[in-house]
DNA sequence: TTCTCACGTGAATCTGTAG
DNA sequence: ACTACAGATTCACGTGAGA
């Protein structure tokens, strides 16, 4: 069997390409394929700026019926290409990604996880009309439901989330700053660019260095600078001559790191901000429990959403707190107390107790 | 139409269950089905060395297709007996999320939100073969694409989380401690009892107090306890005697909050709409009084029919704000002042004031 | 040089009511 | 069904100008 040539991006339409591969050449599959998005006419945020909506034409289908023939075609393709250890990756929303992992389970993919992309910065919902859409969902799938040899590289892992297992919801920032490609005019080269970072925890996680990682839907090129940095190869099948191009040039500034870089590489952990409703809705404040100021003499109620009510004034425990205050602001957490058998106590210390019965929630 | 009957475990299969509650009479669904495909019997056998690949393949088929009808059945069911601006919450993890949110799409439910369970402390994976899993993913639904009035409670969920908009990913401990049920010998009483605080986000956010909510899997009764806490009303179906008994025990136990601890921030959209020209008609401003932008560089004349002129340009409060910033639209009541001694204030002031006395009126 | 602040922007299924 | 219009609505972070 003559090698498969990688480290090259092709250009053409997907299907097509993926036909003319070898079978079980490849060692993992990365793909993010179109989201079919369904958005209706412009969205302007509150100073009346325009959203850069994603309406390019790849990303249009009639129905979910097309959608659907779509996926079973380019992810049947990807599942006779892959080495029978092998596993593929898929990234997606609330819009494709339930189509997508319906499909992949009728085709005999055998799921091992599925994986949440928390953003830390997530575009808000300006209309007030939904929870803010803060996180996208990644398909871990192995090619059969056979195959438990797929390569999972746990202590690295472990190693990469300060020695505590590496759980299933992983938090990244949005791909901004230097890291977003721009065009000559500073306007971003491709609508979805997705940051390196979370393509280097799927590549650390699930291949060794030699591997072939094969990107259907290569746009411009985040999986071939991720493999090229971490010691792998890659093949990159793209249909936009334009995003080829930008895909090349930048896998060609990437520098490898040494392995001794590789170990370096850990994430940091922050504190988790609790929000006061959570207190509430946890029940270490129930709606109907009083609060008090530090000398007693104040005192407001909890409501079952958070907000606290003196007389006719309600809101947030800070920004009461700073209103029977007349102060332009309050912490409400040391100055709002509880009743125990002991006397008062700051909520605070209710916050710090939510905490550590969240300790293990690591970044 | 007589009132349909409320605060009930009915106990059967669902389906049947289902087939009698008449059209259009439920405000939410939330629905746990079963996740591991196990229904009646064995869907999904056990792995078999003695099947060949071929086989293998078609018996996965099958399960899956089995496990579809019955979702496509419940779940169609529900819709009819969702009101036109219902919703429904189903919960799931990878085995059957993707099922069970395609055969939504297709049936022409409108998800609105995927949410996520961030459990605070997840069962670890003991064998080192895969990621910690460590969520679970909750769908949130219209029951059609036109439906545009489902129930959003944003401002209380905005409210309980300090001031921010709630985002799709929550955290919350699984369910343990006292609020898990044990049978007299210490032993769960049922294997996957969903925490209060879940059901409590989950109604607060997409309900009104009085509503109905139906759950077709109301095991041992999470979301009947959750919501005669909070004020709603529900039915339950169940097909286990013995978890309806305990559902029953255990709703019986739980004490309502107050009509005052349940009030929670209102939206603006539902305040009593007040035109402009009455503030001017009941003397709070004056014809030919000035009104000014925050900054003071822009100046409007008031009329007696509650418009705005400057120079040549007359019309509303927003008209004449969005045309002076050639803005595509523009809140008058926020963008425009009137001078007090304290300096300009938005005459937004002008209208609370006016609510207020109105309400005193009523009252 | 360093800090502050205004401004821009990210895979978005993003209004409600009267007539 | 449609149109017209009142009026409600944003979080995190990077950049760059100006103090």
């Amino acid at each position: 069997m003559g090698a498969i040539a990688t480290n090259t991006v092709i250009l053409g339409d997907c299907i097509e390409s993926l036909k003319k591969l070898p079978s079980k050449s490849v060692d993992l599959v990365f793909a993010d394929p179109p989201y079919n998005l369904q958005l209706g006419g412009d969205l302007l945020r509150p100073d009346n700026s325009k959203v850069d909506a994603v309406d390019d034409e790849w990303d249009r289908f009639d129905s979910f019926e097309t959608y659907d023939r779509f996926t079973t075609a380019w992810m049947s393709e990807c599942q006779r290409v892959l080495k029978d250890d092998g596993a593929m990756w898929v990234i997606g929303s609330y819009h494709n990604i339930f189509r997508v992992g319906a499909i992949l389970q009728t085709l005999g993919f055998w799921i091992l996880n599925d994986i949440v992309w928390r953003k830390s910065n997530p575009m808000p919902n300006f209309k007030g009309t939904r929870f803010t859409n803060a996180h996208e969902t990644l398909i871990w799938a192995a090619k059969g439901r056979g195959s438990r040899r797929y390569t999972f590289n746990y202590d690295a892992m472990k190693m990469a989330n300060d020695d505590l297992q590496m759980r299933s919801d992983w938090t990244f920032p949005l791909c901004t700053g230097d890291e977003r490609l721009k065009d000559e005019n500073g306007v971003k080269a491709h609508p979805t660019q997705k940051p390196e970072a979370l393509l280097r925890r799927v590549i650390l996680a699930s291949t060794k260095p030699g591997d072939i990682i094969l990107d259907p839907f290569f746009g411009t090129g985040t999986t071939g600078a991720a493999a090229k940095q971490l010691g792998r190869k890659f093949i990159g099948l793209e249909r936009e001559e334009q995003y080829a191009t930008l895909a090349r040039e930048r896998i060609a500034k990437v520098v490898p790191l040494t392995e001794a870089d590789l170990e370096t590489m850990g994430s940091k952990r922050s504190e988790p901000r609790i929000p006061f409703g959570q207190i509430v809705e946890s029940g270490l404040l129930r709606p109907g429990d009083m609060l008090y100021c530090s000398k007693g003499e104040r005192s407001a109620r909890v409501r079952a959403d958070g907000s606290l009510v003196i007389g006719d004034m309600a809101g947030s425990i800070h920004k009461v707190g700073a209103m029977i205050q007349s102060a332009p602001a309050c912490n409400g957490w040391t100055y709002w107390h509880f009743k125990t058998d002991k006397g008062l106590a700051p909520i605070d210390v209710l916050r710090m107790k939510m905490r550590s019965s969240l300790a293990q929630l690591a970044a």
